[in-house]
DNA sequence: CTCGAACCTTGACCCGAGGTCAATGTCAAG
DNA sequence: CTTGACATTGACCTCGGGTCAAGGTTCGAG
């Protein structure tokens, strides 16, 4: 006849779980002595191993009530449920553990595995720091608000990084983003972007449709707080162009 | 800008969770639009998919507050505690699916190793069953009330086991527990159970100080439920021998 | 015999990490 | 204009206990 402090020591659980059991109906209150206190048996410590066994392996009280009334095969059955929910909780922790080992080392854990590689590639290509990061957060952005267009675009950029001519492009555009709004160089630039894109075939669309367009990247881009002058009064031209060209059009029509 | 759903969604979480790292400051408030609703940028979802990886390996929130205030160096430094706890974890959870397994193959899992292998002993020696849930319900007891005292009687009884005597004396009370409290052979196995402890050599003790001695390990036993009229006679029969024998003795001096 | 330490009793409240519900407001599409 | 999906806040619920308070009990030492 144990007291309930040795039976929680024998257990290696604690008083205050032993009562808890008890008010769940988990544990069957045994007979108290002549000054109130709880005395246990050998059967009471046995019941509590295989409630603290069952619990540590994270089977919610109300479930391990169930299994300690059901019959040999019913349990068993049971015990072999959890043991597999245990095996899949290792390989969720075996993961988990990759992820976090992936932290402490940059930014590839915060967007899509396709994605890190294309960064990757921009970077290798000499693209800056801060453009990688406008590209990061405007996939992060564009995923977030229509998935299925991002993967299309992402596509149609991922292979427009085969012509060397976009990259050059590219390039110079990453650059443009710390030159001044009067730049020179800014008209040269854009024209040889509008030519690239009539040349690729879908300079015609409106712009809302076009796939592979890194304006429209960095019109994004803008939304999560990167802007330079250079880079409006480069949108501004490409719009001014885009009027005359579609102006002209109806010319001719 | 997208909405507190786009952006739950992105990182994998729920609306309501990351409401709820806003209250614990863990995740800056973004700002609102006319109608009130936040409105965040990739940078959030960034932090979030942070925030959302280092919960899921269980660090706590209040932790993780800290974390992303901390610098590179001592971020990195927790990641690789938090990554040996992980580990820790996934060892602890090898550990209890090997007992999980147990759990449905029997009551080794409830006894100390040692114990179960006593245990098993006992049963080939031909011990019934009762008899040997009647061992291991004492041994709880025992190592619950007093740990050593439960180790030196158990490597004393051990020791016995290895005395053939002892073993056919063993099974002969086993089964004595069937028998009515006026069997005949009920005094002759008193006298043979007498005859091995005094040939032992702890025979004089009182009682309460001797070693293996099954007696008391069925005296514990009677506290766990279990008792018989034949094994009630057997103890009083050996109570009116001692007093013959220490009658005897104080004669003698 | 008394003292203190260690044990036991009940009950009430607290924790993390959100989930659920209710009442209300807003947005986008048919 | 309506409908359904989404947003807002706040209050309460969950699980598996931990902690505290305010005592009563037991045991061994002095």
């Amino acid at each position: 006849m144990i007291t309930i402090g040795q039976l929680a020591a024998y257990a290696g659980v604690t008083i205050k779980a032993v009562r808890h059991y008890h008010k769940c109906g988990l544990l069957e209150e045994p007979p108290r002595d002549s000054s109130g206190y709880r005395r246990y048996t050998a059967q009471h410590a046995i019941a509590l191993v295989k409630i603290k066994t069952l619990a540590e392996a994270g089977v919610p009280l109300a479930r391990i009530k169930e299994l300690l009334a059901a019959n040999a095969h019913q349990f068993a059955a049971a015990i072999s449920e959890i043991d597999r929910n245990l095996q899949e909780r290792g390989k969720e922790l075996r993961r988990t553990r990759e992820r976090i080992g992936r932290l402490s080392a940059g930014d590839r854990l915060f967007v899509a595995t396709e994605v890190a590689v294309y960064l990757d590639r921009l970077r290798q290509l000499g693209v800056s720091q801060r453009g990688v990061q406008i590209e990061r957060d405007g996939w992060i952005l564009l995923s977030s608000t229509s998935p299925k267009a991002a993967a299309i675009w992402f596509a149609d950029k991922l292979e427009a990084l085969d012509d060397p001519e976009f990259v050059a492009l590219y390039l110079e555009c990453d650059e443009a983003f710390d030159w001044s709004a009067d730049d020179p160089r800014l008209d040269a630039l854009a024209g040889r972007v509008e030519r690239w894109f009539v040349g690729r075939g879908d300079g015609h669309t409106g712009g809302t449709q076009p796939a592979a367009d890194p304006s429209i990247a960095r019109l994004i881009a803008t939304s999560t707080g990167f802007s330079s002058p250079a880079w409006d009064q480069l949108k501004q031209i490409a719009r001014e162009r885009k009027g005359r060209v579609t102006k002209t059009h109806r010319h001719s029509a």
